[in-house]
Parts: C-alpha cells; sequence; structure tokens
RNA sequence: GAGCCUGUAGCUCAACGGCAGAGCGCUACACUGUGGCUGUAGAUGUUGCGGGUUCGAAACCCGUCAGGCUCCCCA
C-alpha cells in the first residue's frame, strides 16, 4: 500500500453524508436569516494579519491563527473570525450603504488551537449582524433569530436556551460594590470561570484577586439573583420584544454569562444545551457599539452573533436529530438490459433530464440484480428498465421500489408515471 | 504550551508476553428480466509509524504521528 498521507490535523473531510449535514444546517441557517429579511454577504478567507492585530490580543495572532507570509514577503492569515472584515467593509461604504445593514454569512474559519470534541482547526461559522441601530428592541431580533433556528432544527427550549445578560447593568452592580474599573477585566473572567469551579476554590481565587469579602459575597449574592434584570431598563424592553417576536419560552436572564470579549459594550448572550454532554455554547454575541469607531469608522452601534457548525453537529447528533441521509438526488435509476439496449436507456435519460427529472443512469450492463441492488443501497425510490420486450412495444418498465410495483407503460406515458410515484412516497 | 488516556479487518471491538479473532459490512452463489428478507461460501490485516527489550511483542520500554479528556484559550 503506498503511504498515506493524512488530512492536517483539525481538519474534516466531508463525506457525502457529512457534507449532507453541513448543508442541512447551512440550509437551516439561510433559513432563519432570510426569515428576518437578512442579507447574505461574504469576506476573503485570507487577510492581512494587521486587520486582528489592531483588535485581538498579539498573543492571539500569533498563537492561534494560521498565519504565513505569501511570496511577496507579506504577512496573511487564514481568518480566524468575520467582525474585523465585518467593520472593515462597513467602514468603507459606510456612506453608501442603506442602513440598518442587515447581514448574515456562513462560511470556512481557521484557529490553531488543540483540537477537542466540539473544537476543530477548520470549521463553519454562521455570522449575523445588524448595524446602524441601537436599541433593545434590535438585540431581541437576533435573540429572536437565533431562536427561529433553534427551532428549526428540533431544539425546543427543554434542550436548549439562550441566557441573556447586559455589560451596563454588571458595571453598574459592580460600581455598587466598589470593585474599582482596573480589576473590571479581572472580575470578568472570574465570572466566566464560576460554572467550571468549585464554589470554594472560586471564592478563595477570588479573594486572592484581591476582593474584600464583602465584595466576594456581594458578587455572589448578585450572580444568584436571577430578577437583577428588572433593574435595567434595556433589559426589560428587551424582555418584552422577545415575548412579542413570540420565541419567550427560549431566552433566560443569567447574570453570570460575560462573554471573554471585550468589544461588548451592552446586551450579551450565549445559547447552551440544556442536558447534553457539550459544555460549550452553542452560539454566542452581543452589542458592540464601538467597534466600528475603534477600527477607523464612523461610530455605528452594531449587534450580532456567531455559531459554529462543529458544536451544532455534536448537538443535533446526540439528541436523535439528524436528517435522514439521502445518498443521491436521483429521483429514478435506469437500469442498462445489456449491451444492445445501451442506447435506449441513454435516449430514455435524456428525454427524462429535459423534463428536470434528475436521473442516474447505470454505468454498464451488468446482471439486473445488481443494478437493483445499487438502487436499493442509493435509496433511489424509481427503477426504470427497457428491455428487449419493453423497445420492441415502444413501452418502458417502471418499477416503484418503495413498494415493489411495477408497470410497464408507454414511453410517452413514463414521465407522468414517475411523478404519480413521486407524489405518493 | 502542559498533564492523562487511546490507536488491532471498511466499522464496532476481542485476544494472560506464545497460531491475530468475532459481530456488522463487503464479494460471489442460491436467483440466466428485478432490490430489501433468508441461506451457503469467500476475501479481509505492515496490530498507526519508527526503534528497543525478549527465544518470542498487538501486548513491555523510548520516540513519533493521529484522536479523545482536562488545564490554557475560546476573537
Amino acid at each position: 500500500m503506498a503511504s498515506k498521507i493524512q488530512p492536517v490535523k483539525g481538519t474534516r473531510e466531508f463525506y457525502p453524508e457529512q457534507m449532507f449535514l453541513r448543508n442541512f444546517i447551512y440550509e437551516k441557517v439561510r433559513a432563519a436569516s432570510q426569515a428576518f429579511g437578512y442579507q447574505e454577504w461574504d469576506a476573503p478567507f485570507i487577510e492581512p494579519i494587521d486587520l486582528y492585530a489592531a483588535k485581538s490580543g498579539e498573543e492571539l495572532v500569533k498563537k492561534q491563527s494560521f498565519t504565513f507570509q505569501d511570496r511577496g514577503g507579506d504577512y496573511v492569515t487564514l481568518r480566524p473570525e468575520l467582525t474585523p472584515s465585518l467593520a472593515r467593509m462597513i467602514a468603507a461604504k459606510q456612506n453608501e450603504l442603506t442602513q440598518p445593514v442587515r447581514w448574515w454569512s456562513f462560511g470556512p474559519f481557521w484557529r490553531y488551537e488543540q483540537p477537542q470534541k466540539g473544537r476543530s482547526r477548520e470549521f463553519f461559522q454562521w455570522n449575523i449582524d445588524m448595524l446602524g441601530v441601537n436599541s433593545p428592541e434590535a438585540d431581541a431580533e437576533l435573540i429572536a433569530i437565533a431562536a427561529t433556528f433553534l427551532r428549526s432544527v428540533g431544539l425546543n427550549p427543554q434542550l436548549a436556551t439562550i441566557f441573556v445578560n447586559n455589560r451596563r447593568l454588571m458595571d453598574s452592580e459592580f460600581d455598587a460594590l466598589d470593585i474599582v474599573p482596573e480589576k473590571r477585566l479581572e472580575v470578568s473572567s472570574l465570572v466566566d470561570r464560576r460554572s467550571k469551579m468549585e464554589p470554594a476554590n472560586w471564592s478563595e481565587y477570588a479573594l486572592e484577586l484581591g476582593l474584600t469579602k464583602k465584595q466576594v459575597n456581594g458578587l455572589k449574592d448578585m450572580l444568584g439573583n436571577f430578577e437583577l434584570w428588572k433593574k435595567s431598563d434595556e433589559l426589560t424592553r428587551l424582555f418584552t420584544a422577545v415575548e412579542a417576536l413570540g420565541v419567550k419560552e427560549y431566552v433566560k436572564f443569567d447574570p453570570n454569562i460575560m462573554r471573554g470579549l471585550l468589544y461588548y459594550t451592552g446586551t450579551v448572550f450565549e445559547a447552551f444545551e440544556t442536558s447534553g454532554s457539550l459544555k460549550r455554547a452553542i452560539l454566542g454575541g452581543g452589542r458592540y457599539d464601538n467597534l466600528l469607531a475603534d477600527v477607523g469608522g464612523q461610530p455605528l452601534p452594531g449587534v450580532g452573533f456567531a455559531m459554529g457548525d462543529v458544536v451544532m453537529g455534536i448537538i443535533l447528533q446526540e439528541n436523535g436529530l439528524l436528517p435522514d441521509f439521502v445518498p443521491t438526488p436521483a429521483a429514478a435509476l435506469v437500469t442498462i438490459f445489456d449491451e444492445s439496449m445501451w442506447k435506449k436507456s441513454f435516449e430514455l435519460a435524456a428525454q427524462l433530464r429535459n423534463v428536470g427529472l434528475n436521473v442516474m443512469v447505470y454505468p454498464e450492463p451488468v446482471k439486473l440484480q445488481k443494478q437493483f441492488k445499487f438502487a436499493d443501497k442509493m435509496k433511489i425510490k424509481i427503477a426504470l428498465t427497457v428491455g428487449p420486450d419493453e423497445a420492441a412495444n415502444d413501452q418502458v418498465a417502471v418499477k416503484n421500489l418503495v413498494n415493489g410495483e411495477q408497470v410497464t407503460v408507454k414511453r410517452e406515458a413514463v414521465v407522468e408515471s414517475i411523478r404519480k410515484i413521486l407524489a405518493r412516497v
């Protein structure tokens, strides 16, 4: 055997089965995005490294992205995220674009990370954003889109929940606890980490950060207070809008949701599977009102979220929500009776394709048994045979492979016969 | 970047340091104009790769590659 060259670590090969799932997710993503009128767009897959260096930390760009020199000596990066490209493209045509901008995208991304369950180095991600509007109602729309998607793939509110919080609310709570601004970053990551740590260890860690006992206790009270949203006008309005949009049952307030990103300014949200084995977020996003100004554009508020295909695929599989795999788009298989009938079979297939039917012809005049077995494995619903008997009378044998019934019809009547079977199964 | 676990037929997995196996799948035939179900027969392999220990290694040791879990990170 020749030596095997393996695929690059962390990449996935998409055999037809996997491609079917990827397309299933893509179709549902597109349907949810389009249901709210969003436009599909995309950015380059390769970007200058500087695009990310401005916003992301240097370590992230250097250690967790696929970066290399092109033949001209410039440093380029396989895009690890879409938002910087979005910000650039919006900024370039800021006065030209009809606002609000509502855009969605589904494409490949690369991150040089340790592959694990739910995480690969090459993955597909859904990004969807609204720019030009700063309101809790706009935030609610994005959350409703996420909920619409979850519902469309069969993840009901018992299986998946979108947890919502607000950065401004948290900031005012931190103020009330006299947590100084310099500590906010550390405290944010402390909050982020709470679900992953034992309560005792967490408290200890909090004290190590230099918080007083009073502050730690105040923090604990705050993070356990699921009525805290009532203090926030933004969240109150958001929940009202979410209810009106018909997705209330998917959305819960949770003061523990922080999001690692620095650029979020208001609403933040993350969806999790409620009972699954994965601790990873299904999707996450929030409001980023300073981002465009940060990359040199005119200030423009925005809200959006991203969802990866890897976690989604695992969750669908674990919940038995994978769609039934359809191996081929062919509605019918035309068999080849023997060498003398080859021409007749090709002509029949061409005739059927002319009226828009997807038709596959068996490529060799082998035993009919083998050809039918192939049709069965490919889950093709109809088999068409032109043997000497049929050819003599200008007829075709049409077999319904789902129920086993076979009829012999005139060649002109084949299309009707096929359509009848397809309408029934 | 760090720690732990795993790698055997296409797939899921067995095999005390002593003949490399089972189930499923695959191929052929039963069935010379028809699939699924059944029966019979058959083919599976550098035990991830490279080295070492041993009379003898799938097993033990070292390295390496790949996967999984955790830490880190999660744009």
